[in-house]
RNA sequence: GCCGAAGUGGCGGAAUGGCAGACGCGUCGGUCUCAAAAACCGAUGGCCGAAAGGUCGUGCGGGUUCGACUCCCGCCUUCGGCACCA
C-alpha cells in the first residue's frame, strides 16, 4: 500500500516530535516508556482491518431502530484526497458515528462525482482516457478515506460516469421530456476562433480561450434547458427545512422574483411593445422606452437614417462580455432608433433608445423608462439630455421637474397621474390599485418575474452522460426510446488538443437509425451537465444496483428524505437549488414522495495555508494528510481538525497546534493504560468520589450536547477538561473509586465518534466487548451535573468586590447578609446608600448605592 | 451599490444579558536528566504595585440596562454572495 503513496518533500517547520526522538540512546526505563506508548499507525492499521472483517461500517436496510440519513457531499475524483476532504469528512463522520451511537440506524455513504472536465484535460495533455484517469484516482481516493477510519458504507458506492449511473440520467431525462420539464433553445455559447471549438464558462479567462488565449465570442447554439422556473414559487418556500440562513437568503436572492406589472406601449407602426415593470404607479413618468440591442423588433423599428449608428450599437454590444457588460461601474450607452412609442396610459409619444443596460434575457428585454424615480434612467436621461418627470412627490416636499438632482425612489403621492393624483404609495397601495385599473382598461396586468432563469444541461464535451435524442430529416428531434438505454460513450475516442468532443466526429456514434422511421439520422453529441448527476445521486445510495429505475421506491420510502446534509457554502445556489428542484420534478413524476431532499444543512468552513490564504500547489502552503497521517496518526488529524475553530467557520492551518492534540490523545491514553488494572476499594475520600463523579457525568452531558450541534472544538475542549481532571483526582486517590474505572470506559465512549481507532485501542484495553462503534453513547444522571453551592460574585455598581460561596438556591435575604458581613463589601459600600439590590441565585448578586 | 457574516490576549478560539479570555498553542519558571527531548507541576491580557490590591480592557462612537463581548442606533475594517434584474 505505501508504493501507492507519492515520496514528497516534507513541508517546513512542522517536523513532529517523533522525529526528533529516534536518534538517540535509550535508557531501560525509557525503552519501558515507550513501549507502552501509544502506536497510532500501528493501533489504526489493526483497528480497521478489524472494522473491515467485521463489516462494522455495513448498514441494514431495514432496522427496529429508527433511521438517520446523514450525507456528506461527495467528491470530485481529482487524484488525491486533500486536507479540505478531510474537513469536511472527518467531522461528518464523527456527527454519523454520534447518532449511531444514540441509538439510530445510520446510512453514511460514499461515492464520486466523476463525470467533468480534468478528466479531459488529463486525456489531452496526457494521453490517459478519461476513464482510466477517473477510476485510478477513486481508486487510489478510496484507499486514502479508508486511513481516515470513516465508516463509509462503501457496499453503496456510486460512481456516476458509469453507465449503471448514468443510465439513468438519460432515462430521467426522457422523463423530464414527457413532463415538459425539458426542452431546446437557442443560447449563446462561448466559441474560440482559433480552436473552432466551444468553450465552458472556467475556459474563458479574461475574455480569452484558456488554451490559446484567442479572443473568445458568443454564439448562438441550440441547448437543452431544464424547466427549473416552474417552480419558482416552491423553491422560494423554506418551510419544510431547516437550513442556515445564509443559504435560504442566497436561494431567495438567486431565484430573484419581483412583482409588478406587464404594460403594453405600441410603436407609431403598431407593434406590441411589452415591458415589465416593479412601479407600474411611475407610469405617467415613463419619458422614453429602452430596448435590449438584442430585441426582436429592434430592426424593424429603426429608421433609415439612424440604421448605421443602430447598427454599430448592436454589433458592439454582442462582442462584449457579461461581465463587461453588466458592469455597474460603467458609464450609460445608448442610440436612438429614430421611433416613438405610445405610452397606454395617457397616449403620450415617446422616442425608443437601445441600450445594453437592459437586458434581453430579464423580463420583456425592453422597460419603460422613468428617469425621475429610476437610478438608471436618469442617469441615461442626463446623459441623452431627456426629459424627466416627477410623478411621485415625497412628503414635505416640492420635488419637480426642476428641481430634482437624482432619482426619488422612495414613497410619497402620486401626480401629474391623471385621476390618481395624490394616491399615496406607502404599501404598494398606489402599485395595486394601477394594476387593477390596467387590468380593467386592458392596458396591462399584473406579474412577476425571476431573476433565474431555466438551466441549461447541455455541455458541448466528451466526459459526461450523452443526452439520449436523435435527430432525423424526417421526424425531427426523437428521443432514444427507453428500452435502448443506456446511449453508452464510445471508448475509442480521440481527443484533440482543442478539447473539441471527440463525439463530434466520431462515427460510430454520430451515425443511427431513426427509432420512428428506421431512416439514417444523428445522434445528439452534447453531454449533460454534471450538476445532473449531483442532483439525485443521494437517492441511488439506497440501492446503487436496482434495475427497475433510479430510485428503489421501498428503500426510499424507508431512508427519505436526508436528515443531515454537510458541505460547502460554495454549492448554496447551484447544487442544492438544482437538488431541490429534481426533488420536485421527480415527486412530480411520481418517482418520490418527498418536497424536499435534504431536511437539514450545516456547511463547514474551508481550511486556509499556514500563511491564510488559500491552498494552492503554486503557493507552495498545502498540507498533505497522508503525511501527516503517517507521522500522528489518522485521530490526531481528524481531532486537529476539529479543534481549529468552529466547523463552520474552517481558518488557517498551524502545524505547532496540533501538537496539543498529540499531548492529549496521549494522555488519554496514558492515564488509561496506568490505571486500567488497579482495584477499586472502600477507601476512596468520599469528596474525591463525589468529585469524579460530577465531573464525569458533567463531561458526558456537554460532551454529547456539543457532538449533537457539530460544536466540534467545544467539545474536545470538554473532552480534554475531563482528562485533566482524571489527572488531577487521580493524585488524589480516585483510582479506588468504582467510578473510576466507569469514568475510563466513557471516556473511550466519548472519544469513539472523533477519534474512532484510538477509543477502540482504549476501550480493547479495558477489556470491552469488540467493537466500542456498537456500544451506547453513555447516559449520566442529572442529579450530578448540578452543583450543590457555587463562588456567587458580589458586585457594587456592576464591579466585582467580593466571591462568596452560597447555596445555589440561596435565598437574597441570607446572601445579602454574608454579602455585608464581608469587609470588602463594606469597603466598596464605603458611606454611601444602598439603593438597590439585584439577586439572580447562582449568578450574581448587584448592590447598587449612590 | 445591495444583501449577509465576522472583528475578543503573542496566536487558534471560549463565553449570546450576570466573575471576559474556558480549552489549546506559544512563552517563562520549576521537577526529572551528565545534558537534551519527552513527561509532570506552576505562571502567563495591558498598566501601576514588593505584595495585598487597584486600574484599563472584547474594531470605533453613542444608547438601553443595576449590569453589555452579548441588545439597539451610527460608523470603520475584513470576508462571502449578488451585482444596470427594470
Amino acid at each position: 500500500m505505501e508504493g501507492f503513496f507519492r515520496v514528497r518533500v516534507s513541508f517546513g517547520g512542522s517536523r513532529s516530535s517523533y522525529g526528533r526522538r529516534i536518534p538517540v540512546a535509550t535508557t531501560e526505563t525509557q525503552s519501558r516508556a515507550r513501549a507502552r506508548q501509544y502506536n497510532a499507525s500501528q493501533v489504526e492499521a489493526k483497528w480497521q482491518k478489524a472494522w473491515e472483517e467485521a463489516q462494522l461500517a455495513k448498514t441494514p436496510d431495514h432496522s427496529e431502530r429508527p433511521k438517520w440519513y446523514a450525507l456528506t457531499m461527495y467528491p470530485y475524483p481529482s487524484g488525491d484526497l486533500h486536507i479540505g476532504h478531510w474537513y469536511a469528512m472527518a467531522p461528518s463522520d464523527s456527527a454519523a458515528r454520534f447518532k449511531r451511537m444514540c441509538g439510530y440506524n445510520v446510512l453514511f455513504p460514499m461515492g464520486f462525482d466523476a463525470f467533468g472536465l480534468p478528466a479531459e484535460n488529463a486525456a489531452i495533455q496526457r494521453n490517459i482516457h478519461p476513464h482510466t484517469w477517473t477510476m485510478a484516482n477513486i481508486e487510489n481516493m478510496r484507499k486514502q478515506m479508508r486511513s481516515m477510519g470513516a465508516m463509509f458504507d462503501w457496499d453503496r458506492e456510486v460512481i456516476t460516469c458509469l453507465p449503471d449511473y448514468y443510465q439513468w440520467n438519460q432515462w430521467l431525462f426522457l422523463q423530464f421530456m414527457k413532463a415538459g420539464l425539458a426542452y431546446q433553445a437557442k443560447a449563446p455559447v462561448w466559441w474560440c476562433p482559433k480552436c473552432q471549438t466551444v468553450l465552458a464558462n472556467e475556459q474563458v479567462v479574461e475574455g480569452e480561450c484558456e488554451r490559446c488565449h484567442s479572443e473568445v465570442s458568443r454564439r448562438d447554439l441550440t441547448q437543452w434547458f431544464f424547466r427549473i422556473t416552474k417552480y419558482a414559487e416552491e423553491l422560494l418556500d423554506f418551510s419544510k427545512i431547516d437550513w442556515p440562513d445564509r443559504v435560504v437568503t442566497m436561494q431567495t436572492n438567486w431565484i430573484g422574483r419581483s412583482e409588478g406589472a406587464r404594460v403594453v406601449f405600441t410603436s407609431e407602426q403598431d407593434d406590441s411593445i411589452e415591458v415589465f415593470t416593479t412601479r407600474p404607479d411611475t407610469l405617467w413618468g415613463a419619458t422614453f422606452m429602452v430596448l435590449a440591442p438584442e430585441h426582436p423588433l429592434v430592426e424593424k423599428l429603426t429608421t433609415d437614417e439612424q440604421r448605421d449608428d443602430v447598427e454599430a450599437y448592436v454589433r458592439q454590444a454582442r462582442r462584449q462580455t457579461e461581465i463587461q457588460r453588466t458592469n455597474t461601474e460603467n458609464e450609460k450607452t445608448g442610440v436612438f432608433i429614430g421611433a416613438h412609442a405610445v405610452n397606454p396610459v395617457n397616449g403620450e409619444r415617446v422616442p425608443i433608445w437601445i441600450a445594453d443596460y437592459v437586458l434581453m434575457g430579464y423580463g420583456t428585454g425592453a422597460i419603460m423608462a422613468v428617469p425621475a424615480h429610476d437610478e438608471r434612467d436618469f442617469e441615461f436621461a442626463r446623459k441623452f439630455d431627456l426629459p424627466v418627470r416627477v410623478v411621485i412627490r415625497p412628503e414635505d416636499s416640492d420635488l419637480s421637474d426642476e428641481t430634482i438632482t437624482e432619482a426619488y425612489a422612495g414613497e410619497g403621492v402620486m401626480v401629474n397621474s391623471a385621476h390618481f393624483d395624490g394616491t399615496p404609495t406607502a404599501d404598494g397601495e398606489a402599485v395595486s390599485q394601477v394594476i387593477e385599473w390596467l387590468d380593467e382598461q386592458g392596458r396591462g396586468s399584473g406579474e412577476i418575474n425571476y431573476r433565474f432563469r431555466d438551466w441549461l444541461v447541455s455541455r458541448q464535451r466528451y466526459w459526461g452522460t450523452p443526452i439520449p435524442i436523435i435527430y432525423c430529416d424526417s421526424c425531427g428531434t426523437v428521443p432514444v426510446p427507453e428500452e435502448d438505454l443506456p446511449v453508452v460513450l464510445p471508448e475509442d475516442a480521440e481527443f484533440k488538443p482543442t478539447g473539441e468532443s471527440p463525439l463530434k466526429t466520431h462515427e460510430g456514434f454520430v451515425n443511427t437509425i431513426c427509432p420512428s422511421c428506421g431512416a439514417a439520422a444523428k445522434r445528439e453529441t452534447d453531454t449533460l451537465d454534471t450538476f445532473v448527476d449531483s442532483s439525485w445521486y443521494q437517492y441511488r445510495f439506497l440501492n446503487p444496483h436496482y434495475v427497475d429505475g433510479p430510485v428503489d421506491p421501498d428503500k426510499a420510502a424507508e431512508w427519505l428524505p436526508v436528515d443531515q446534509y454537510t458541505g460547502g457554502i460554495e454549492h448554496a445556489t447551484m447544487h442544492l437549488l438544482y437538488a431541490r428542484f429534481f426533488a420536485k420534478a421527480m415527486r412530480d413524476i411520481g418517482l418520490l414522495t418527498i418536497d424536499e431532499p435534504f431536511t437539514r444543512l450545516y456547511n463547514q468552513g474551508i481550511i486556509l495555508g499556514e500563511d491564510n490564504e488559500k491552498m494552492s500547489k503554486s503557493r507552495g502552503n498545502v498540507v498533505d494528510p497522508d503525511e501527516l497521517v503517517s507521522e500522528q496518526g489518522a485521530d490526531v488529524v481528524r481531532l486537529y481538525l476539529m479543534f481549529i475553530a468552529p466547523w463552520d467557520q474552517g481558518g488557517p492551518w498551524n502545524s505547532r497546534g496540533i501538537s496539543g492534540i498529540e499531548r492529549f490523545v496521549r494522555r488519554a491514553w496514558a492515564i488509561t493504560d496506568e490505571t486500567a488494572d488497579l482495584p477499586a476499594d472502600d477507601d476512596v475520600d468520599p469528596d474525591v468520589d463525589l468529585q469524579l463523579r460530577k465531573a464525569l457525568n458533567k463531561a458526558i452531558q456537554v460532551v454529547g450536547d456539543d457532538i449533537g450541534d457539530f460544536e466540534f472544538n467545544t467539545m474536545l475542549a470538554r473532552l480534554m477538561e475531563f482528562v485533566n481532571e482524571l489527572y488531577q483526582l487521580r493524585e488524589r486517590g480516585a483510582t479506588s473509586s468504582p467510578a473510576w474505572r466507569e469514568s475510563l470506559e466513557s471516556l473511550a465512549l466519548m472519544l469513539a465518534p472523533s477519534a474512532p481507532h484510538l477509543a477502540e485501542e482504549l476501550w480493547h484495553r479495558l477489556g470491552g466487548e469488540f467493537s466500542v462503534h456498537q456500544q451506547a453513547w453513555p447516559s449520566f444522571d442529572p442529579g450530578l451535573t448540578v452543583e450543590a453551592t457555587v463562588e456567587l460574585a458580589v458586585q457594587i455598581n456592576g464591579k466585582v468586590r467580593d466571591r462568596l460561596e452560597t447555596a445555589v438556591d440561596a435565598d437574597e435575604e441570607t446572601v445579602l447578609a454574608m454579602a455585608m458581613a464581608s469587609s470588602r463589601v463594606q469597603d466598596g459600600i464605603g458611606d454611601k446608600q444602598v439603593r438597590k439590590v439585584i439577586y439572580v441565585p447562582g449568578r450574581i448578586l448587584n448592590i447598587v448605592v449612590g
